[in-house]
DNA sequence: AAATATCTTTCTTTCGAAAATATGACATGC
DNA sequence: GCATGTCATATTTTCGAAAGAAAGATATTT
């Protein structure tokens, strides 16, 4: 007997609510399951940079067929996370110091201009939104350093809302393409900022929650220039300290 | 007997040239070749916004099996030109002034930085890069003034040289991404563009290709303030003008 | 008559197999 | 020994059909 559907038992007890989440994390379809778990593992590092994709590997992984792998791998190309040659299939795209800066610089172009134009036209629920974020990412950072270490579930957790943190600040931006490309560019670096978290020096040089808080505050001040200049910095400091990471362990 | 392969006949006297292009425009694969004609074709208008792009019509329409057709549409979805719906398919993305006037200014936004990057980095190539393809432009749209009016092919070879001409100016701007993402939204305003060129004034009250003369040499003399200027204005102006045509015919 | 349930039709989505290509090993000729 | 051609295998790409959902039509009940 096939399974094709992902969501099924409609008819029980529960009622047809599209929000509650089955094991493909709400997805209709199962291309759109294969899209977010292929995309998750790429950026965690289960498949290592330049790795070929072979189909059969994946079916098997996910107990997927073919057609739903290959609508992920296509829109997972278009978004720069895997690479393709006619007839050769499909690999993760390769990394280098080079792309992650210009993933990064591309990205401080975006957000801060973005940044701009929520600044100019937030109102209070955006402001509200943003203390929110900043409040729920703090919690999960305290929470981490309180454990010392962290777990899978937790990691994903974080890396989550500190990207609802950033969503936050630029959602007033009035412009769906700025806040897509931000969308996109943040799994871009991510790729490049989880590995470094994983083998790292506990109690870093840098204290990352306050520099949340200062863009946070700048912002909520309508402080235009100061904001953007700290956000920009926010991701400059990261990418070096990722570039030095890189150079130690170079094509990981 | 099926007919898989697009290209065919290799062990014929043609020698086996990559650059040697085929009915498809040189796709390797079926997926790529949809891709491309399913492109041009919502680009062109051929299926007007919003409209449902049901499979079986485009199956028979194009000659090719759901595999391919579901890869480009997938593809073409992440490029916002085609939207979809879990379980319910694909359609043409639909076109408002509010998304044309978002995909304007983030296009400014892009090519801006872009040109500016270029002009501090452009070597002699880059340099002859430009005006080759301004007087590539220059002869075609010369050609279409003294025809009078213009055909479909002669169209297409006008785009084509007109996107050269914009891709020229930036192209050294080192950044992978800021190009991806130029051509991206050039074929995004292309959309809009390319109605108003059809119904329109012969003697338009505006001389592009003079604009397009100002842009090359104020970047050729590397004056960056006056180059994005005149390019964020040229910009302008025509949506602008695509706007007061979309308000005559609204929703096409 | 209105609301609800059931059936039919239409369309999307998924599968498994078939066809085509690329890759690498092996043999052959120079 | 090196280049060239041929064959076997691994992999991608494509197809056609089957399964599943949505939308609308019809029947049934209140």
């Amino acid at each position: 007997m096939r399974r094709y559907r992902v969501r099924v038992g409609r008819s029980g007890a529960q009622p047809a609510n599209d929000e509650i989440l089955d094991s493909q994390g709400g997805a209709a379809t199962l291309a759109e399951a294969a899209y977010r778990r292929l995309r998750q593992d790429i950026v965690a590092g289960v498949f290592a940079p330049s790795q070929p994709l072979r189909l059969e590997l994946l079916k098997q992984r996910y107990g997927l067929s073919f057609s739903p792998l290959r609508e992920a791998l296509n829109r997972l190309q278009t978004e720069r996370l895997v690479a393709t040659a006619p007839l050769r299939g499909f690999s993760v795209a390769p990394v280098s110091i080079e792309e992650m800066w210009d993933a990064t610089e591309t990205r401080i172009l975006i957000e801060c201009e973005a940044l701009r134009r929520s600044i100019a036209h937030g109102d209070d629920d955006w402001e509200a939104g943003i203390v929110a974020a900043f409040h729920a990412l703090d919690l999960q950072v305290r929470r981490k350093a309180a454990a010392g270490g962290i777990g899978d579930d937790e990691l994903i957790a974080l890396e989550t809302r500190h990207q609802d943190f950033h969503r936050a600040l630029i959602v007033r931006c009035r412009s769906r393409r700025l806040i897509d490309i931000a969308d996109q560019l943040y799994v871009e670096t991510q790729r490049y900022r989880l590995p470094t978290l994983a083998g790292q020096n506990p109690a870093a040089s840098r204290d990352v929650a306050l520099e949340h808080r200062e863009i946070m505050e700048a912002t909520l001040a309508r402080r235009s220039d100061e904001a953007v200049a700290l956000l920009a910095a926010h991701y400059r400091r990261t990418s070096t300290l990722v570039e030095a990471y890189m150079q130690n362990a170079p094509a990981k």
